[in-house]
This record gives structure tokens, sequence and C-alpha cells, in this order.
RNA sequence: GCGCGUGUAGCUCAGCUGGAUAGAGCGUUGGCUUGCGGAGCCAAAGGUCGCAGGUUCGAAUCCUACCACGCGUACCA
């Protein structure tokens, strides 16, 4: 319906005027009409002439040219063209699906990515919620997608938790693992990892053996060892990360990974690759280091390979990413993390363009902000007092027991979901238990409740076809806000922030509990009118919801 | 120091590809109310859009400088 109109607009201003303008239409204040356009105003320098001339003499033309869907075509202010549209095409306009400008693409998404031996805090349940809601957003605009989630099974992180795990044990002793018991073993491992950091920081002998345990860890991946000692206590803490990491998916009911990608798996094809193109002169040595020099770029020198020989995480980037490209053949390649990775994510993929430009040009890194506590507190994944992403689910809950309704599971997803959710995605974000649980106000859970309301409505009768015509000034209202859904879900996919769907459901709320108010719907001689307006809500709530991974009950 | 990001109402945030009187929620104040789920609706108070310049018919939005905070700045990820 908006590019349709917007293309003949452009082709009545070009009738006039003999000139190509871009017309974008885009939604006033409700008083002013449906849509609007300043295109008078754009052109007024390029025309020379007064943008209110322009605008008059575009406004007859489109009540000519338009006539069978736009009701009243008027100039206001400087120079603008409101449009009303007749009740035909805003019945048409409320029907429209999103677009689909990613059909028959491939889009591969890496996003979640915790590292086995390390906790998950609430950044990862962040970074794991927006990943899933923007591969449903390209999912949903025809994209083929593959979720990729990649974590680092080998590293420094390792070496320290490693370190810290046999010390625990006494030596290394595989069997006594068993004495812990499972529901401890996530625990468990965090303190180990607090541990090992802490040695790794204060204590110099404890640093070198880190380091040569780290080693050790790549050695047993060279070797497929799963047989000594050391290599069966390291397969079995990491299957208990990730025991704990599907847990957390599984409470969280986000999509499932089509493809979990151990660092341990990027590092030969890295290592190789870099090594391949320091002797083409793309990365060079220094300090018995091989590293990409990204000065020249205005970027830093990054440590690709290490003093030690071994692949940093930019080599293993480079690994996993022509994995990627060999395996998939994307589209687009949407790598998720937070801030502090972008810059030297530049670097690798400065460097990957210099012998895969092919694939550096499908790369798109988006980063978001840091998840923090009321009150602005931060959280350290180095330090003991970390939030973690169970205990922000579980201060979810206790918030809700706290509350005068006893919101069930779902109602506790939709408000976690929906608080993270409603931020443009990129700054950080203050999590606020209490106010992610209220069922007033911009929340997850009224949205629920909203959505509860209208199917009881409808429960209580049923609606005879009827034609949306004649409307009333309030059922038009309404009418007219369910007509942005389209336009609103086209935006949010082309710019990959899910907030933009948040912003328009509350509002579409709102004006619904602005019609029901004022307007009787069972009973009333307009009952089968208002009925399909009613259902017609009810499934743009829950169309909306679901491309945020949030459902939409019929009942609360 | 350099790079990137952020700065909008008491608090939490939209708005940023330039447009009409800068919008929501929470909180505060006042009103509606035996309701088709009132978990709502109506209204009021509350703003030098970090500061100063510039571009423009028009700037919260673009540009420059500055201030504050955050992140990054070679062998962590």
């Amino acid at each position: 319906m908006k590019p349709e109109l917007e293309a003949k607009i452009a082709a009545a201003a070009h009738e006039l005027f003999n000139v190509g303008a871009r017309v974008e239409l885009t939604r006033p204040e409700e008083q002013f009409g449906d849509y609007a356009t300043n295109v008078a105003l754009q052109l007024a320098g390029s025309l020379s002439k007064n943008p209110r001339e322009i605008a008059e003499a575009l406004t007859v033309k489109i009540r000519e040219n338009l006539a069978d869907q736009v009701s009243t075509a008027e100039v206001a202010g400087p120079g603008f063209i409101n449009l009303r549209l007749s009740d035909a095409a805003l019945r048409d306009a409320a029907a429209a699906r999103p677009a689909q400008p990613l059909a028959s693409q491939t889009f591969v998404l890496e996003y979640s990515d915790p590292n086995p031996f390390k906790p998950l805090h609430a950044g990862h349940l962040y970074t794991t919620l927006v990943g899933d809601m923007i591969s449903r957003l390209v999912e949903h605009a025809g994209a083929k997608t593959i979720r990729i989630n990649y974590g680092g099974d080998v590293g420094l992180h390792v070496g320290r938790c490693m370190w810290a795990i046999v010390q625990e044990l006494g030596g290394e002793h595989p069997e006594k693992l068993n004495d812990i018991p499972e529901a401890d073993r996530p625990k468990w491992m965090g303190d180990c990892y607090v541990k090992g950091t802490e040695a790794y920081e204060t204590d110099e002998a404890a640093k070198a053996e880190i380091i040569a345990t780290n080693k050790h860890v790549y050695e047993l991946h060279n070797q497929n060892d799963h047989e000594s000692a050391f290599a069966q206590i390291y397969w079995t803490t990491r299957q208990w990360s990730y025991d704990y990491f599907a847990e957390l998916y599984n409470q969280l009911q986000v999509k499932p990974f089509d493809r979990y990608f151990p660092e341990s798996e990027a590092a030969p094809l890295g290592l190789k690759t870099v090594k391949e193109q320091l002797a083409k002169g793309v990365y060079r040595e220094s300090d018995g280091a091989v590293v990409y020099d990204g000065e020249a770029e205005g970027l830093h020198v990054r440590v690709f390979i290490n003093s030690e020989g071994l692949p940093t995480y930019e080599a293993k980037e480079v690994g996993l990413n022509l994995t990627k490209w060999q395996d998939y053949h994307f589209d687009e390649s949407i790598i998720i993390t937070a801030n502090e990775q972008q810059q030297y994510m530049q670097v690798v993929v400065a460097s990957i363009a210099k012998f895969a430009p092919e694939l550096a040009e499908r790369m798109r890194h988006i980063t978001h902000g840091m998840v923090k506590l009321e009150g602005g507190k931060k959280m350290s994944s180095r330090k003991g007092n970390v939030v973690t992403a169970l205990e922000i689910l579980a201060a979810a809950r206790e918030a809700g027991k706290a509350s005068a309704t006893n919101p069930g599971e779902d109602t506790i997803l939709a408000a976690v979901k929906y608080a993270f959710a409603k931020n443009r995605i990129g700054g950080d974000i203050i999590y606020d238990p209490q106010e992610s649980i209220a069922l007033e106000g911009n929340s997850g859970p009224y949205l629920q409740y909203a959505h509860a309301r209208a199917r009881s409505i409808l429960a209580k009768a049923d609606a005879a076809d009827t034609e949306l015509t004649d409307l009333q000034p309030d059922e038009r209202s309404l009418l007219r806000k369910i007509s942005e859904y389209a336009e609103t879900v086209d935006r949010a996919t082309a710019e990959l922030m899910p907030h933009h769907i948040c912003t328009y459901l509350y509002e579409l709320a709102q004006t619904f509990n602005r019609f029901y108010e004022h307007n009787r719907v069972v009973g009333d001689e307009r009952q089968n009118l208002r009925l399909q307006l009613v259902k017609s809500y009810a499934d743009t709530l829950k169309n909306g919801l679901e491309l945020l991974g949030i459902t939409a009950p019929d009942h609360l």
C-alpha cells in the first residue's frame, strides 16, 4: 500500500514538473491524516518555486490520480501534503502483510556465544535474546537462516578454569568429578573460573602453570586425546558447560541453534590461513607474534598468533568466518556481540578483506551494550559479584511472586524478553525486575494481558463477515493503527531493530484501550464490525509478540 | 593521547535516512468507576534535547570544537 502510493505520487510529480522525486510517506499525527509527504518542500529548491505552490498543484493531481484510494489531500504548514485514505484503502493497508525483502537469501546469524568454562552472565542473556529476535525478523522477511553458536572451549580462560579445577580435585583425578552433585556443577565451575582468574593475576607461579595448562588443552585437541586423566576432566567439564547452556536456552524458549561451533574447531583453519597470508604479506611478524597492522586503516595492531605459536581469538575468528563461508555461501553473515568487541572485529574483517573480499563485504557486526541492574550497577565476569543469566530470571520470578498476581512462566519470560527488546540495540540497558513484570506500563505482561482481554471479548460472540465501511472515528483510529503494523515490521527488519515493534505494539494497545473505553462491542448494533476490528487487533498483537519470541496466550 | 559509543522530563526510555506544538511509561496531583477481563480511560504538573558555534526556509536529528561517562587501544575474549 505505502510503496504503491509513494510511486503514484512520484509519478504525479513527474507529470507536473518533469522531475524525479523521491517520495517518502510518513505517519503524521492522526489529526493531520493517515500519511504525509514533504516532497513539495524537497522540490522547492531545485524548482525554484514556492513550496506551497508546488504542494497545491500536486494535491490537485493526487486528488485526480488517486481518487480511489485517497479521500482527502490537503496542504498544510510550510508545504506538507496530508493524505487521508478512503475506508477501502485503509482496510487494504490494515490487511497488508510485511514485505519479504530477503526472500531466497541465506543469512548466517551468530549470537549468544557463551564460553564453556565460564559462567553465563546477564550479558549472555541479553545477547541471546537479541540474537533470537533478529534472526526471527530475518526469517520472517523470507530468508533462510542458519543460527550459529560459537564458543571458546580453548584459550586462556579455559586454562584458568582447568588449572583451578585440577587444583580443586587435588590433582588429575577425573573420578572425583562424580562427587559433585549435578545441581552444583555450574556454581562449582564458576567458582573455579574465579579462582583461576585471581591466581593468574596475583600469583606468578600459578600464572606460568595456567599458561602451560592452556597449551596442554590445545595439545589435547590436536592429538584428539579423550583418554588421559587431564583429557577426561576437560571433556567432562566441557560437557557440563554445554548442559548448563542447553538448560538456559530451554528455559528461554529461544529458537534452537543449527550449529554449535567450538573454538577448537575454528583454530586449525584460522592458524593455517593466517600463516599462509603471513607469507603473502597480509600479516606480519612482530616480537615473535603474528599481527595485522590496521593502523593505516585507522585501526589497531592486533595479535593473531601469539609468541607461543597459539592462535588468538582473532585467528580463530578468521577460521570461523572462512568455515561459515565455505559451508553456507550466505548472502549475509550477521555477528551479534557486546560492543567491547567492535574494534577488534573491525581488524579481523579488515584482514579478511585482503584475501577474501567477497566474504568480508558480506559480514555485518551488530553490537549491543551492557546489562546493568537498577541503580546502574555494573557487572563483571572477572570478579565474584557476577550477576548471572539465571539470576536475572530468578529476579523476575521473585518480583512476580511479590506482586498481587502470580504470573506463570510465560509471563515471566515475556517480562524479561520485552524489557530487553524495547531498548534500541546499541546502548547499555538497565534491567528493573519490578518494572518488567508490572502489568501496567510498557511491559511484556501488559501486552499479554491486552491480548488475552481481546480474546475474551471474541469468545463471547461469533463475528459474521462484514465489510469495514462507514467507520466511526474511534473505529477508524483503531484500524489506522493496525494498518501501521506491516510498515513497522518492514522498518524493524530493514534496520534489524526489534525495538520498533515494541514501541508500536504498545501504542496499538493504547489505541485499542481508548476505543474500548467508549465503545461497546458485544451487544451493540455494530457488533459484527467491531468484533472484526477486535480480532484484527488481537491477531496483530499476537503476530508482533511472536516476532519478538513472546507468547500471546488466550488466557493469563 | 587516539578510536568507537552514549548524553532527551525526577527515574527508565522512544524519536536521530532534517520537518508541523519534542513523545511514552513509572512516579506526583486531580477526575471517571457496581467494568464485554478497570491490569483501564481522561486531565494536570514536569524539558536551555550535555555545552557552544555552523549548515539550512527549517536541527533533538547533519557538521566542527568542547565537557561528562562507558568501551577499546598487541600477545584475554
